[in-house]
RNA sequence: GCGCUUGUGGUGAAACUGGUAUACACGCUGUCUUCAGGAGGCAGUGCCCAAAAGCAUGGGGGUUCGAGUCCCCCCAAGCGCACCA
């Protein structure tokens, strides 16, 4: 008897989509365009897990059924190829990155075309291709080109600033740019020499150079972006991060802090993704307030999001980082100022987290002025001050401020309440100071907080002491990396001044080294390649770029994936527009996910694209998580108690390979083989079964509780892996990998196999007539099966193709009329079986450029004329109506039905509650 | 501490704008063909009960004829940010 074989059918049509270009998506056609991406994987050596298809699945469910309804869909896929562990795995072994990528790629690969993804493979990308990342060099060539124009809100190539200067210099120029930038005039910019103009346009350029403190890896031998940095450890490896000051490459994406904000609204994003970008961004309105030094000239400059309080000021404190806190310490207290500077200094950034709580700081001996009421205020060094944050310097004001309160009462400094409320601990729950009235606070007196700021803020701009500002918390990310495998960057040093190479020499390709580390005196790896110079005298920057490089444009190099002139040319650019449908993890929130809208951003002010967002809709999947199996040895032996009788033991809790484990049952023989230290191990069972404890954990090597998808697939096919992991739950929800349902889906597929054929397992539809009863469940599932799509509700859809089979089982439908549909609606999610099935219906063409069936409404409605009622909300029947009905005779035909006029007890309804146009409930 | 999200059977989970809560699947129980092969069919399965009635969507209030769904207060879990002035 002939059976559903997978393993035969799976191999058949995979062979055949790749063959015939299936899937080739060309770049015009009259079909309206559909533009849907999975966020590209990064090659790693362990292949792809059963997490990795998630996103994919979905993705290409969406893209078969966007297809069927006749769009042209682009739907690519590529390698995010350049990164560390190749890095890592070629300074272990020597083995050249290139090799290791492209044997990881020829993996994935693998995997990829055996679950039958849609993907147009003729669109691959590679980010660490020379093809490819001749054009991340290109656009970083642009961006160093360009400066951000803050009066006409964009970028503008850095020719339109070099006009200005000519003309007027840079007095009337607002413009994104370093804090440090000296004010000069026409004359004063024509008498620079090459290298001064050269130096000042770099503090403009979209992409600079700084001496900046960053985060150092030594153990990576790296620099890692603050994204990279988790708790003082390296968010890849674990390893120790400290403070360093280097020469960095630096991109000037807080140019873009304001739209990167104000694009959200526009975009169909999830929340909590929106509100993680927002909170990197950190908009706060607040103010500039100017203090002078007692006896000097200079002045402290302090943001503050509550000028009203200014009043209550009775120290002023700034980072022991700052560079000008030597300005404002007093000659008599610099050595111990110094010396906690020093204390600060080593401290990493891990030591300083955890030391949160503990209130450090020292007085500097200076006084500062208050701007109304001239009394001398203190000025102390403290590190709960943020050099990087504001000015680095901040007004303390104890009496409203839960940190400056816990300083003070530490240091024994005075509190000045300045709004209602109790002071004694302000830092309780019950003191609110974002409430209340103001204090204390002359011209303010009385005025509830938010008009005391307004009110105080017009009084400083008006006395010229202050002035209205917004502050950001996104800093400009650094953009070099002292690795090997990267892009490098296309600019070389005369005389120490970066130049741009020229952009008909790229791609700068990667040169070859003869080792993967750093070299002797500290320089990156670059610095080992040999003739690393411009026209053989002038180096090379020796840095490469950062992950995210190649990630930030790649949607747009899909849809002119082979373009030798252009990055994307025009015409496919505005074909395909934007993605349409994002879907991929939310980690890369700050990141990738940051980074690429700052990108396009860019793109489009310069003009090469026609959109200012890349990603239109984004969804986010969760994680597959997994069940790790533990085994309970008694500590000190090599004896082993079932999971139920471990109490009585003292045990010692052991990850198990989970492939040892069946529902939970171990494997016994199987663990004996799996380690030499167990193969004499005895058990202690219940019954004749060793039971394992289970928990759910990340999906991990190191915890033995990796699922390989090959396995699945091997055992029960491709289509079922789809249909399984669709069914699991919502696409948006971290579930746990759990295999044992995986039969009910494996089950379902053998039904819907079987609907074809009959008892002898031959082919066989008939041509009869469908009757009305089996149309009304075909069209049923299509409307549901459009709705569930539309509503990225999966595995709804996967439980609805289970009742239609069901149903049409039962009915023993096996019309072609009914049966045709249905492959047809059921393609997206299982689409090797559905074109066996396809052909052996008779078709011709794939059923890939086949149209989806269109439901008929008259088969859907529902039975208009039977509806659940209740009588006050509480009793419940079925009566039977006619819509057409005025209220008035719906009313009459309740009380002449028997059994609502025993629950209404003679009395007439009061009132009956009609939703959509059935009677629900009647109220007495 | 702040922000966001989520709490429904033994398990994964359904439930459209408030309208018969627990669809579908797993598991479990019984059973049939009879097989020891991860096969197929049928019936049962929220809780308490012999049954009827009753009670059930984390807990407590509220709005409503009617609340898993809306509002308020708690509790728990997950994620993100974290001295951001």
């Amino acid at each position: 008897m002939a059976e559903y074989n997978f393993r035969e059918i799976e191999k058949k049509w995979q062979k055949f989509w790749d063959e015939k270009k299936i899937y080739k998506t060309a770049n015009y056609s009259p079909k309206p365009k559909y533009y849907i991406l999975d966020m590209f994987p990064y090659p790693s050596g362990a292949g792809l897990h059963v997490g990795h298809p998630l996103g994919y699945i979905a993705t290409d469910i969406v893209t078969r059924y966007k297809t069927l309804k006749g769009f042209n869909v682009l739907h690519p896929m590529g390698f995010d190829s350049f990164g560390l562990p190749a890095e890592q795995y070629a300074i272990q072994t020597g083995q050249h990155p290139a090799k290791t990528t492209e044997q990881n790629i020829r993996r994935y690969k693998e995997q990829l075309l055996n679950m039958g993804f849609s993907y147009d493979w003729d669109r691959e990308v590679q980010t660490s291709s020379p093809d490819y990342y001749k054009w991340t060099q290109w656009i970083f060539l642009q961006l160093f080109g360009s400066w951000y124009n803050k009066k006409t809100d964009r970028a503008e190539s850095i020719g339109t600033l070099i006009e200005i200067f000519e003309q007027s210099g840079n007095r009337n120029v607002y413009a994104a740019c370093d804090e440090d930038t000296p004010e000069i005039n026409a004359d004063q910019w024509k008498m620079m020499d090459e290298a001064g103009k050269q130096k000042l346009l770099l503090k403009y350029r979209l992409t600079y150079q700084a001496e900046t403190t960053v985060n150092w890896c030594p153990a990576l031998g790296t620099v890692l972006a603050n994204d990279e940095v988790r708790d003082g450890l390296s968010v890849r490896g674990g390893h120790p991060v400290i403070r360093k000051s280097m020469l960095q490459w630096i991109m000037r994406i807080t140019a873009y802090a304001d739209r990167l904000l104000s694009g959200l609204d526009r975009i169909d994003w999830p929340e909590p993704l929106k509100e993680m970008q927002r909170n990197w961004i950190g908009k706060s309105f607040g103010c500039i307030v100017r203090f002078k030094l007692a006896g000097s000239d200079l002045e402290m400059v302090v943001f503050t999001t509550r000028v009203d309080t200014i009043f209550g000021v009775t120290f002023m404190t700034i980072a022991p980082e700052h560079e000008r806190i030597r300005e404002f310490t007093a000659p008599g207290q610099w050595k111990s100022v110094e010396a906690y500077i020093n204390s600060v200094r080593d401290k990493s950034e891990r030591e300083r987290m955890s030391e949160v709580k503990t209130i450090t700081g020292v007085f500097t001996g200076s006084y500062v002025i208050h701007p109304f009421t001239g009394k001398k205020i203190p000025i102390w060094a403290a590190d709960y001050v943020l050099a990087a944050y504001g000015t680095g310097m901040v007004m303390g004001v104890p009496g409203s401020d839960t940190r400056d309160f816990a300083f003070a009462k530490h240091f024994n400094l005075p509190v000045i309440p300045v709004q209602t409320g109790d002071h004694t601990d302000i830092s309780r729950p019950d003191f609110d100071a974002s409430k209340g009235t103001m204090i204390n606070s002359s011209f303010i007196d009385g005025l509830p907080v938010e008009a005391a700021i307004k009110k105080a803020t017009e009084k400083v701009e008006e006395l010229g002491f202050g002035k209205s500002k917004i502050n950001y918390r996104i800093r400009d990310a650094v953009f070099s990396r002292q690795r090997y495998w990267g892009e490098p960057f296309p600019i070389y040093y005369v005389e120490n001044i970066p130049c741009p190479l020229d952009e008909e020499k790229l791609p700068l390709l990667l040169p070859e080294v003869d080792a993967y580390l750093p070299t002797e005196s500290g320089e990156p790896p670059l610095g080992r390649a040999r003739d690393w110079k411009y026209l053989g005298k002038f180096p090379y920057e020796l840095n490469t770029m950062p992950g995210w490089a190649g990630s930030s444009w790649y949607l747009f190099r899909y849809m002119d994936a082979h373009n030798e002139k252009e990055f994307c040319s025009k015409d496919a650019q505005q074909y395909w527009e934007n993605v349409d449908l994002y879907i991929g993890g939310s980690e890369h929130a700050t990141g990738h996910l940051l980074y690429s809208r700052f990108w396009t951003k860019f793109l489009f002010d310069r003009g090469y694209i026609t959109v200012d967002e890349p990603f239109k809709k984004l969804i986010n999947q969760g994680m597959i998580q997994s069940r790790s199996n533990f085994v309970y040895r008694i500590k000190g032996t090599n004896r082993f108690v079932s999971y139920n009788l471990k109490d009585d033991y003292d045990t010692q809790q052991l990850h198990v390979d989970i492939s040892l484990v069946d529902n939970d049952i171990l494997n016994i023989e199987g663990f004996r083989k799996w380690n030499p230290e167990y193969a004499r191990s005895e058990f202690i069972l219940e019954g004749d079964r060793y039971y394992c404890g289970a928990e759910i954990e990340k999906m991990s090597k190191s915890l033995f509780n990796v699922v390989n998808p090959d396995h699945v697939i091997e055992k029960y096919g491709v289509d079922t892996m789809r249909l399984y992991e669709m069914f699991l739950g919502p696409i948006e929800q971290s579930k746990p990998w759990n295999i044992h349902g995986i039969d009910g889906v494996s089950k379902f597929l053998k039904k819907f196999w079987r609907l074809y054929h009959d008892d002898s397992g031959v082919f066989a539809v008939s041509d009869e007539e469908p009757g009305e009863n089996e149309l009304k469940i075909l069209h049923k599932t299509i409307k549901k099966a459009e709705e569930d799509i539309r509503n990225f509700s999966f595995n709804t859809s996967v439980s609805l193709f289970m009742i239609c089979v069901n149903e049409l089982q039962s009915l023993k439908c096996n019309k072609r009329k009914i049966l045709e549909p249905l492959a047809l609606i059921i393609s997206p999610y299982a689409p090797h079986i559905s074109e066996e099935i396809w052909r052996l219906l008779g078709n011709k063409e794939s059923i890939f450029n086949s149209a989806y069936p269109v439901y008929e409404p008259a088969y859907v409605v529902e039975d208009t004329f039977e509806y659940p009622v209740s009588v006050n909300g509480k009793l419940r029947a079925k009566i039977i109506l006619s819509l057409d009905l005025p209220e008035d005779e719906i009313r009459k035909s309740v009380l002449e039905l028997d059994a609502i006029q025993k629950w209404l007890e003679g009395k007439p309804p009061r009132k009956l509650i009609f939703v959509r146009g059935k009677i629900i409930n009647i109220v007495i």
